[in-house]
DNA sequence: CCCAAAATGTGGTAATCGCAACATTTCTGA
DNA sequence: TCAGAAATGTTGCGATTACCACATTTTGGG
């Protein structure tokens, strides 16, 4: 059998990075791998590639399993960057929230975040019947098998850190749509108001405010107090504010005056 | 251990349901599992969850490893209908060949398709500098992490099936752009032009081609004498085809009257 | 309440994997 | 060229898994 040929940057590497180059690029196309049959495909001992694979392992490059390996890069939903693997209970307790909220027919702008994306799992475990506008390919593969549920994807330049698109692309087209409900999530809360760290994905959210009639943040306790590069916007007009531990007193009180509803879940 | 307390749907399920509904959520929160360790965590034999396992594989919910399972949810690059996994060694030269074509700088369209997907990859592998318009949603765990690779995504009805958007709103969109090339794959050749499954994703190869100045088809050989539901286009027009055995005979006469360079790698 | 079907558990065997210790080959620089 | 280092191959064994056939339990009507 030919050795698969993938030649990716084998320039003076040698056989081991040759193959760990290749590996690699193996786990680009495929889900995983089995260490016997690189093994054999390479014609080189089982040993060796487990050797290779614990050093890709060891650099960050791939995630091992009982007998091989996948990618480390991950994708979609289960895009596990570290952050989006913290306070999961609590925002799973908080997408449940807002799924309830939901009723059938509802057209439902979603940003980027990993609330969020808690958010579109409850819907589908709910069998909710409704149309998803969002910016984030995260939440495709959650969204994408529930046959009742609808769903379009905004355009803009993809940002691989954040798992969505955003630019002038994204906002301008958020422009044809109005939606029953915006679902999204913030960087951070003050008592000024909410905010984001990429200035793109701020006017996103921002363009999805404007185009919802009901808008619920979703926000886990770890954002209070913390504010970031953008300021997304004050507290006016925002109608539910969704998070899993009171507020504290500043900003509480800030919510009070502008009549956002909030939920402790 | 407290038996994870994922809480899916489990409304009239039965243990196995609701066994099978949790592995998807674990799933979906981390990137494999083991059969062992859902065995231990339920209380249940290992047997028993690996004919779920079995199940949700059959149902296309998961992918199965060695010891354990992995979500099929796309995963980004991942993405792994069993077609994809098809004649992947000539599709990866067939990528290559069209990344050879490419020059710094341009603007490439590409659509959905696992050969396209090889495409993408190859040019990640080459460090093409270079803009890529695409309605594949699979192409972003490629393209996102490569510097030097602006990735601008269409919008549209995402389909799960194909992994990308497709209807009137990303065809509309492609109407804006201009590139130089543009690369995509088919579902059939014919002596008649070119097919395609899917009557919206036809409709979006037709806005690319329209758009682009130089057109390059990847087909695979498995494509020739195929037909499907819609006629995308005929040759004229077409001005590579990237292929992996010589075209049969009464098609390679069609494609010479139609000046169209084929490509056997 | 009972029966048939579905789901689950059990046991045994073959295949595979992880791991470690050690031998052998290949590479590298002086 | 040669010695030391790095990479790779080999072997053995215990642990884990796959697979199959069959027993047992649970479930869902009738």
């Amino acid at each position: 059998m030919a050795p698969d040929e993938d030649g990716d940057d084998l320039r003076g590497k040698g056989r081991k990075g040759r193959r760990q180059a290749q590996i690699l690029n193996h786990l680009r196309v495929h889900p995983s791998v089995r260490a016997s049959e690189i093994a054999r495909k390479f014609g080189v001992h089982v040993e060796t590639i487990r050797r290779d694979l614990d050093d890709l392992h060891r650099k960050g490059k791939i995630n091992r399993t009982y007998g091989g390996a996948l990618p480390a890069a991950i994708g979609f939903e289960a895009s596990l960057s570290e952050r989006d693997r913290l306070y999961v209970e609590e925002r799973v307790r908080i997408g449940e929230w807002a799924a309830g909220k939901v009723r059938p027919g509802d057209v439902i702008m979603v940003d980027v975040g990993a609330t969020t994306a808690h958010f579109a799992h409850r819907l589908v475990a709910r069998g909710c019947d409704v149309t998803i506008i969002t910016n984030s390919c995260k939440l495709l593969g959650t969204l994408g098998p529930a046959e009742q549920i609808a769903t379009i994807l905004c355009p803009g330049s993809f940002s691989f850190q954040q798992g969505g698109v955003a630019g002038s692309e994204t906002t301008s087209f958020l422009q044809n749509f109005y939606a029953d409900k915006v679902v999204f999530s913030v960087g951070g809360i003050s008592e000024d108001g909410l905010y984001e760290v990429d200035p793109e994905f701020a006017w996103v959210k921002r363009a999805m405010i404007a185009n919802a009639r009901s808008r619920i943040v979703l926000c886990d306790h770890s954002k209070f107090g913390r504010t970031a590069m953008t300021r997304v916007s004050g507290f006016d007009g925002i109608h539910h504010l969704v998070t899993d531990r009171p507020v504290e007193e500043p900003i509480q009180h800030k919510l009070g005056l502008a009549d956002v509803e909030v939920h402790v879940v």
